[in-house]
DNA sequence: TTAATGTTGATATTTTTCTAACAGAAAATA
DNA sequence: TATTTTCTGTTAGAAAAATATCAACATTAA
């Protein structure tokens, strides 16, 4: 699954992760009323290199200025809009368990264009139930109300068990980007896109480092 | 920052993530009896190709048998101790808000080496309450306690804004690794480890390959 | 015992990603 | 106005990572 630019060039994704944290740096800069910015400050502050920067940049055109810098709020919306990301993107979640509820009250998505528009459970305990604002609906009910909102993505914050069940109701109302929180691998046709949060990919990487030859 | 293996070479970042992965499908298998696993078995399972999965396993020694695969029990603890998370680590947190709670009752890290061993929060108000088991700690405390407990990790779930503070705390208590929940980026020494999780990461991913040019 | 099959470990090849260097444009300075 | 400084955009080469290939070995069946 490739991505191509304006340009016709492949956009890697270590570089879609980059130019996230560049979008989130750069909404602290624009709070601090920061209109420019280089790209050794932006560097600095999201732990790369400018030239790594300016070439992540690059893949979709120029809009700095030479000699002088990026204007902030002005690359904010370049860079959302690059990556397709400028309008409202809908969103379903499956799974009103801790995790779920920690991600509708904590994790506000939406000044970056995400949108949680309605969320599900299988236990009959908690359907009814009104969290952040949103009635937990019967997981049965996820294909009608999904399709009447356009949903683009399905986030799944189930238990493992669940969590292949949660994929497929997901897949029969149509939505092939997931977002799946639990600790388990779904089993999806090949245009389907499954994004994994692995909390243990960062603990093992903290891990492995830990009094490891610290090679600068 | 670099990990070398006892073969003296470099094991890239991306080789660390698909181990913890190899690890979380192996434990699924050992769960159904399976004793012997083939490289393509386990490539498969975890939507890789089995040259990688050879390769992956090839930074720290030999220990599948030619013409047979691999034993499930055994190559899960090879991993494990290569990895260096055969012994427990114990974790602090600081910030018991929603992310905070779901991560103490959702995620058990334990079977996988990591235990979070005391929470701290600034707020008064839930200092002294309990959540799974633990008592909610002033983070003042933070020094002493995480001293006693020698732990290695500090995860931080708190607000962004007290992101830095809590930072600060965990680097008073000579805490060098740690796991950033908070959407801010923190200042601190060189030889300090920080991972930034991340979930609009995945979101950018997902909307950006939607619609996109999906190359095979 | 021998041949056929399946699978590892190592190496070779290709592709992707990163970085340092530099030409060129805007602003600042003299 | 000319010159210097600062910063971007681009390129070329290096480094890293992914993939393909193949000899060596274990197992099974004839």
């Amino acid at each position: 699954m490739k991505v191509l630019t304006p340009k016709n060039k492949y956009i890697p994704r270590a570089a879609i992760n980059r130019l996230s944290t560049y979008v989130q740096v750069l909404e602290h800069f624009a709070l601090d009323n920061v209109e420019i910015i280089s790209s050794k400050e932006l560097a600095d502050a999201c732990d790369v290199i400018g030239s790594r920067v300016r070439k992540d940049l690059a893949y979709f055109g120029e809009f700095g200025i030479r000699g002088v810098g990026y204007q902030v709020r002005e690359l904010i919306y370049t860079i959302s809009s690059a990556l397709g990301v400028d309008h409202e993107c809908p969103m379903v979640l499956i799974g009103v368990g801790n995790m779920g509820k920690a991600i509708l009250n904590d994790m506000d998505f939406r000044p970056r264009g995400f949108n949680i528009k309605a969320i599900f459970d299988c236990d009959p305990l908690k359907i009814g139930e009104v969290v952040h604002g949103l009635e937990v609906h019967c997981t049965h009910e996820l294909r009608d109300i999904s399709t009447t909102l356009d949903a683009e993505i399905g986030i799944i914050t189930t238990s493992p068990e669940r969590a292949q069940r949660a994929a497929q109701h997901l897949l029969d109302a149509g939505i092939t980007s997931i977002l799946n929180f639990a600790t388990a691998r779904l089993k999806v046709p090949e245009h389907v896109h499954v994004e994994y949060v692995d909390f243990l990919h960062h603990l093992y990487n903290l891990a492995v480092r830990r009094g490891a030859t610290s090679g600068q």
